[in-house]
DNA sequence: TTAATCATGTAACACGTTACATGATTGC
DNA sequence: GCAATCATGTAACGTGTTACATGATTAA
């Protein structure tokens, strides 16, 4: 339940349009939980079956018509229950889900040069997603200012730490394995 | 398609039953896929379906019959070709998707207290995950003198090698983040 | 003139999870 | 006597992905 909860979460801050919604899930959350824009409506839809938000119809002349989301009292306790209660999800918290790596474990099916390949490819990831760390970096120095208290903003740079932790963890490993595979055949 | 490609992986060393492959599965690729059994019974049947590998049913009279896979060429060449072919897994090969993560972004909605316990539920959950590294550890020592060459098992080291720099990583910053809270509020 | 942005979705499919069922044998 | 192991699944549900559709406005 870990996206609605996460939309209820950024609802919390104020109403907002799906398409809003989906623009700040993608630039705020999406270094650890990555979501489509279908399945956001989806789920608002489901989440105001649920009573955990309404929502308003906005008609537009020079835009399209719009949608705005607004957490209800149910949702706000639905948030504030499921918070402290990560049975579930700390089970797996440590638990990687990764193609990837299924590759890499059965690299011995391949020859060098294209596990070679392969390895190159996650470096390069690597350093590319280190932009979707500074863009979530900017939004979150963008939004905190507007959130009262600086408490809030504490957490969003404790989840950034994790985001930079774990990159640079992969960074250091893909060097590693790539020097390895490089020095096996010259 | 991991998760079928990875038995395919495992149907490579010989054939199995589907008991033996999920405990196969369980035992060396679950640090970083995890599967129910009743999935991989399923993904059995559709690989089945496809003709990456066939089934012989073998009747017993002290223990419940069983079924045996074998991969096929058809399986063998899909697996060649899916192994150096990882574009959309390297895509999200950085991509966490933790909803764990997900409490602590909204970490500001609750308590030092509730915070804490979240953290350090956190911090005992990667404690206990060593153990399965570990276990992997061991599985890949028992299997690995089976294996022909020692390249393969160099790739399974190169696996293990990222759950641990994974792990250490979490550890890493559940120390620091429990550290800054509690001197937050003594 | 082409692409991007605004703003909404639907449909089908693939993959993952939970709960349940069966029934013998072996070890404490 | 009770739990665990062996060995197989089915059914329902929940979540994530892909492909597609609409149609105006604004910036390169």
């Amino acid at each position: 339940m870990s996206l609605k909860h996460g939309l209820l979460g950024l609802l919390q801050y104020g109403s907002m349009t799906g398409y809003e919604l989906d623009k700040a899930f993608k630039s705020s959350l999406s270094f650890f939980w990555q979501a489509k824009t279908s399945q956001i409506y989806r789920e608002l839809d489901a989440m105001e079956g649920k009573g955990w938000l309404i929502s308003q119809r906005i008609f537009q002349q020079e835009k399209p018509n719009k949608r705005v989301y607004t957490i209800t009292d149910v949702g706000k306790r639905e948030l504030r229950n499921w918070l402290p209660s990560p049975e579930g999800d700390i089970a797996d918290a440590m638990g990687v889900r990764s193609g990837f790596l299924m590759r890499v474990f059965f690299g011995g099916e391949m020859s060098n040069q294209e596990a070679l390949a392969l390895l190159r490819a996650y470096r390069k990831k690597c350093l590319e997603s280190r932009d979707a760390l500074l863009a979530a970096h900017d939004a979150m120095a963008e939004y905190g200012p507007m959130v009262k208290d600086d408490r809030t903003a504490k957490f969003w740079n404790m989840t950034l730490a994790y985001g930079e932790a774990f990159h640079r963890a992969g960074l250091e490993w893909a060097e590693q394995s790539i020097a390895f595979l490089e020095e096996e055949q010259p």
